[in-house]
DNA sequence: TCCCTGCGGGAAAGGGCTTTCTCTGCGGTA
DNA sequence: TACCGCAGAGAAAGCCCTTTCCCGCAGGGA
């Protein structure tokens, strides 16, 4: 690879003086000479060294961000939320996927400080996991101290800045809706326990069903990956313990297609025999059939947010950022079926045999 | 941030040897001092600078990759396949999306070519545009003669290694499969008509149709954005133009499923009235109703593969790796109306205000 | 006893760039 | 004419690591 000096060199000037033309310094520099230099550019094909000029230069400049997975509409809208503040900035992005893997999470911090970031984002969720978020809190405050900012998206353990998505109001929309339908009997299908947006979504919702009379027994709550795959094998498993299920809140989108799929194989129309209510409102939810009621979360405007808190001006305290959920009624939850309306509840094992075929 | 001679200080070493334990050299250091400095690297939270790390050592390890869009279900599967590979080999992926925008393509190619990747892979569609192929085969050889590797996915700029999905094959399969349902009167939602994976499919479709005795003219064509939103507009303009269209090949499945939510708008079933082909098989496609007939491509396998090329051995000669495309046969793609069968395309404007309604 | 070997450790030379500091030569002022 | 100031260019000092090279010392063989 062509360096500087070689630049410098073939123009006949010094490193110093290629380098001004290069960045376009403040310093002035006769045409002629960068005229020189920029011949020789174009000749060597000249492409700086990133890792030489991040060494030299003192200031950071890039932002770290660290999400689930990328590929998930959840995050890939936080991510264009968040992408669209930092290239107004002129910010490069370093995007890691965690998996959902605590321990990938605290080897990303470490790398992205290895990388100079100015700024971390993290987002997604929590873990109900005390020594995991006792080591993240140490590594993210060693990380203030050195003069990094921090926000977290979602995420409860971190004591500074932060976006919230008020997942808890968004389980209670849901349940409410359902509960206003005349729904008792609601199954759940839930992403992971250790999860801190599964529990503050159950949290909202098992507080509507109290508001109406009704309990969550814990036999109504599967848990399995926050998936398309993990909805269906939730929802078959609900249905096979509970075959007298009017509706079924699934706490994320990609869950609920999964829902839908199963009640499909099984021909049980929604919502005349099962309601299905989703959580995010990620883009494919309006083409599913029927077009699925759902939580809406505003995900790019959280990305946005968050990444004007953490390059904007620093605050004494923390800010937290708390947006509001708002429920979006499509075409998957009605009413509950009229047979249904006395018995639900009361029945729980008398039809297995006919809902699992 | 503390830096690798804050640790030695505090260790009571030189630097040379915090490096040695902190990078687990093959020089032996003894115990004692092995733990000194351990200890002196939890006390400062030392992480080391990856630029300067990088910077010092002469081998390259990262491996960048552009893509149109990651969060796009296409990409992803591509990017899945790459990171399999990579993180195999203990590889680091610099991955960039460059929107489809060429210029952006462009400056990632410099972008990461400054960051010193020991590979690059691009991914996606090429452009039908020869200014721009000159410069980007410019910049991609220069970036060879450095010792860099290049394998394109989906591209036919670049003479060097790449892996093709039989694009034009699928097109074939598509068309074959609605003439022997008895199509004749077919529109076509198309992607951007600059890409090359357009018209790639776009001929493959238009010999299976010169197979069966039918020709495809431009106004049966409609080119939008690759997207659901894209797909939506072209099929309400195609059937504005020929309401007798019966049946409707997209040119990837966003576009499908926009093509199906226009369809469900104007109450037209499908497959009854009008059927739908999509193009490749993302995982969404089975989770629509009707389930999406579609063209499979194998996007993690060409990830792979591509991966595997790009680390691989040097070849004397460009090796091309062509991946077949599959027919999958779902629900949307079924035997043309009755009523349609003698009729079709021969009253293109008859009943206008019947479909647009 | 002397020399050689090998081990554990440090000194120092880069790696490619930015930026401060220094130097030269010119025009302008007293 | 002598001096000052400044514009434009270069020299050189880092930025933080890795790694080669070298050194001192202890142990073993002759």
């Amino acid at each position: 690879m062509a360096t500087l000096s070689d630049v410098a060199r073939r123009a006949g000037v010094s490193p110093a003086t290629a380098s001004r033309v290069i960045n376009g310094s403040s310093k002035p520099v006769t045409d002629e000479l960068r005229e020189r230099v920029l011949a020789a550019v174009a000749e060597l094909q000249y492409v700086p060294n990133a890792h030489a000029q991040l060494l030299a230069r003192s200031h950071r400049s890039a932002v770290g961000v660290i999400v689930h997975d990328v590929s998930d509409p959840y995050f890939a809208e936080i991510t264009r939320g968040l992408q669209r503040v930092a290239t107004d900035q002129g910010r490069l992005l370093m995007i890691c996927n965690s998996y959902r893997d605590p321990d990938r999470e605290l080897e990303y911090v470490e790398l992205l400080r290895g990388h100079q970031v100015a700024a971390l984002i993290l987002a997604g969720s929590g873990y109900h996991d005390d020594a995991f978020t006792r080591q993240l809190n140490e590594k993210l405050t060693a990380y203030e101290a050195t003069g990094g900012r921090v926000v977290v998206i979602g995420r409860h353990e971190h004591s500074g800045d932060a976006v919230m998505p008020d997942n808890r109001s968004g389980g209670y929309l849901a349940g409410r809706e359902l509960c206003e339908l005349g729904h008792r009997a609601i199954g759940v299908v839930a992403g992971p326990r250790i999860l801190t947006t599964t529990t503050d979504r159950l949290a909202g919702l098992r507080q509507a069903l109290a508001e109406h009379g009704h309990d969550l027994p814990e036999q109504r709550i599967r848990y399995a990956e926050f998936d398309r795959d993990g909805g269906a094998e939730a929802t078959a498993a609900l249905l096979d313990a509970d075959p007298e299920l009017t509706a079924i809140v699934a706490l994320n989108d990609s869950m609920a297609i999964g829902a839908l799929a199963t009640l499909r194989g099984r021909s049980m129309p929604v919502p005349q025999r099962v309601s299905v209510v989703g959580f995010d409102d990620m883009p494919i939810a309006r083409d599913v059939t029927p077009a699925l009621t759902t939580v809406r979360l505003p995900l790019v405007d959280m990305g946005v947010r968050a990444m004007s808190l953490v390059l904007g001006a620093e605050a004494p305290a923390p800010r937290v950022d708390v947006l509001p959920a708002e429920l979006i009624r499509r075409d998957t939850a009605g009413p509950v079926p009229h047979q249904q309306r006395e018995t639900a509840a009361s029945v729980p094992h008398a039809r297995r045999g006919d809902a699992t075929a």
